[in-house]
Formats: structure tokens, C-alpha cells, sequence
DNA sequence: TGAACTCATTCGTTTAGGCGAATATAGTGA
DNA sequence: TCACTATATTCGCCTAAACGAATGAGTTCA
């Protein structure tokens, strides 16, 4: 029974409290921080933040479930970059991550190493 | 030594983790939202989210040291109300928080019995 | 087909943090 | 001073969630 009736939906409409506790963990926000540059992929995520790649992953999968980060999988990379914002928190919260960026120096020097790293010998 | 050399701030600076730690919580987000409406007291806000007096104690001491809400005593009762803005995450959290309320029906109905019981008998 | 690579997931452990119960602190009025 | 009340704090337990390590799934290329 419930075999998936129609269809679930890639980012199934998430309670303001849900988005919320999915942006505030410092990992995860500084990920939505890089991301506010455009599309990247793990590999120079995991590189900017100097953190293991199981971790990155993780990080990145509850930000998807909770319809806050798309990917855009080719080849062997998948590319993240922020949804665009679906209701008012979602609008707000970004607001507010823009406002962190501009805030936190430390995510300044992260930026600068995932451009770093974008110009290599990945993606 | 230190002994407290100048004077520690009432709400010292906290950082933009903290402050969006503090507010992603469930009970403390609608307790702030009960505060949107001006200044209430303790036992208002207890019996208007029906949660028990030590546990809105302990939240809301939570979002006193994240400098989020203020106190006034006065005889035996503490009136809370939200902090002003310090700082522009501070500001876009604000923001969030009112669209918040007006996104979810349950803080309406929070909101209803604080005004009700703000009226009975104590305060 | 098999090696190399990127990314996702699972497992077990550990830690942070919320909650209930009990208690402490402090103001008020008789 | 003593009861009564409002609020704050502490303690112990328990659950949610983050982490490291290992592994799995899927893709590319020789």
C-alpha cells in the first residue's frame, strides 16, 4: 500500500521550524555560505572547509531534504547551489545568511579557498 | 585575578552561531513570538504555551544570555520583552521571526491565550 | 573488465541539549 | 518573623544529532 501514489516531490514543503534547525548548525551554515558564490561541487566544498568528504555529504543531504540546497548531478560530480526560496522563511533565512557572510570573517577566508580549489584540477 | 576588570556587559556580543542557535528551538522561537506583541511576564507566558514554569524559565534565560530578550523586574514579577536589534544578524532574525508568526497558525493561537490570561489575575 | 575516482550511506560511539522533579532565591503582606 | 508567591537554578535522565571509520553505489576511462 502507498506505493508512492503520484509522486513524492524532489523538496517536499518544509515547516519554518524544520528550515530553521536545518540552518543552524555552524557546518551547515557555513556550506550555504559558500554556496551563496554559485554552484559548487563537494569536492571543492570539502576542500574549503577542510572537513572529511562523509561529513560534507552528510551536511549537504539534510540541507536537501530540507529544500534549502539543490544538486545538479554530471558525471561523476554533483553540483550544489542554493534553492531559490520557496515561501517567506525561506526568503528570510536567506537574507539572514547573506547578512552572516558579510559578518563572519572566517567564512571570508573559507570563499577564498574554495576558489581557490574551483580552479584546479576538479570539476 | 580577574575579577571582573571593568564590568561584564549585561548581554555580551554574542556571535551570529549563537544567536541563531538560541533562536532554533521550537519553544524559544514561540516564546519570542509571544513577545512580538510587547513586554509579558513569566507566568503569561507559561500558561499561554501550557509548558511547565521551570522549563520557560530555562529557555528564556537561554535567550537572555544569547542577548535576545531583556528583563525588568519588578516586585515578583519579571516582565520579558525582545531585545533591540544589536547588529544586523540580530535584525534579519527579527525579521524572520515575524514572518514566522505569520506563517504559522499555532503561534496565533499561543498568542490568543496570552492575552486572555494577561488579563485574569496576576501581573 | 577492471582500476580509479566522486559522492552517498551505514554503523557505532560520543556529545550536546531538552525535560521533569526537586530545590533555591527573593519579594510581599500579615 | 512567617507563610505565600513568582521566578531561577540544579540534578539526573534521556533522546537527538554530530562525528569518524568503513563501506557501498555509480561513473569514467584505459
Amino acid at each position: 500500500m502507498t506505493p508512492t501514489p503520484t509522486r513524492a516531490t524532489a523538496t517536499p514543503p518544509q515547516g519554518p521550524e524544520t528550515l530553521i534547525q536545518a540552518f543552524a548548525e555552524p557546518t551547515r551554515m557555513r556550506l550555504m555560505a559558500l554556496l551563496l558564490d554559485g554552484e559548487t561541487c563537494v569536492c571543492d566544498l570539502t576542500s574549503a572547509l577542510e572537513i572529511p568528504q562523509p561529513t560534507a555529504s552528510r551536511h549537504l543531504g539534510h540541507l536537501r531534504r530540507a529544500g534549502l540546497v539543490s544538486v545538479r548531478k554530471a558525471g561523476l560530480w554533483s553540483h550544489y547551489s542554493l534553492a531559490p526560496a520557496d515561501g517567506a522563511v525561506h526568503q528570510s533565512l536567506l537574507a539572514t545568511l547573506a547578512v552572516c557572510r558579510a559578518e563572519m570573517p572566517e567564512l571570508a577566508a573559507n570563499e577564498t579557498r574554495c576558489r581557490a580549489s574551483r580552479g584546479s584540477r576538479c570539476c
